[in-house]
DNA sequence: GTTGTGCTCAACCAGATGGTTGAGCAAGGA
DNA sequence: TCCTTGCTCAACCATCTGGTTGAGCACAAC
């Protein structure tokens, strides 16, 4: 099933978006493609750190490196929200359908609670 | 600032998710409350396992346990939802931002380059 | 009170993760 | 040709994670 392999994907981009550090990156690249010492001037770590943090956000596809030069340039690969948010949008809608119905399953306990009220 | 708790909570929140055994439970439970070991009778875990993912889970807000006699029902907080879209339309908002304008950016040059063509 | 059920806590283990430093490669500039 | 810049790869280390088993607690039922 090609399930799996989305799952796994899945797992990738949500573990990848768990550091701070990554979700910063992220956010930085909103604003446009950057080189690997661009980004990592922002973060107290060493060089080698920033690109195993873009590797990682690499591998999960929200992010793409070209060549220019010596340069890597990252750029965003926003479509990958598009994944989370249908994931997340499935089950918040399904448990959103739950409440409603138990609502109105609550609501139609409350009318008969009140008609045999009245026929006591 | 209350940022760093906010962003400590969406790290807790990713990460939680980044377990596809996790994720499946989140999405057993929009169909409703269940307790440990009914949750567990689906995974090949121990149910020391199940329980540890559930703490995972609470520890993120995503869960909330309550008690009746020895069980401890599991119930979905969906509100946490809310949390990651935020922060997922935030960022994809800005990129698309970016996209529109560096679109119109291309245009510009576009049409320059047309009408240089057409001067020289 | 004793026994059974549902669950958690504690200790342990293997493997992943995030950091480090050191070496080295690829491309531009002297 | 040699040096510098920008970056990656490899090895190593501490800590975290997801699993295990064994012990034990809380409540129900007998």
């Amino acid at each position: 099933m090609a399930d799996a392999a989305e799952s796994d994907r899945l797992s990738r981009v949500f573990s990848a978006l768990a550091d701070p550090t990554r979700r910063d990156m992220v956010a930085r690249l909103t604003a446009g493609d950057a080189t690997v010492s661009e980004l990592g001037a922002s973060y107290d770590v060493s060089l080698q750190a920033v690109s195993k943090h873009l590797k990682v956000l690499e591998d999960a596809g929200l992010v793409s490196r070209s060549r220019d030069a010596q340069r890597r340039p990252v750029h965003l690969e926003a479509e990958v929200f598009d994944l989370m948010t249908k994931w997340i949008e499935r089950y918040r809608e399904q448990a959103e359908e739950r409440y409603r119905r138990l609502d109105s399953v609550l609501a139609a306990m409350d009318d008969q609670d009140r008609d045999e009220g009245a026929a006591s």
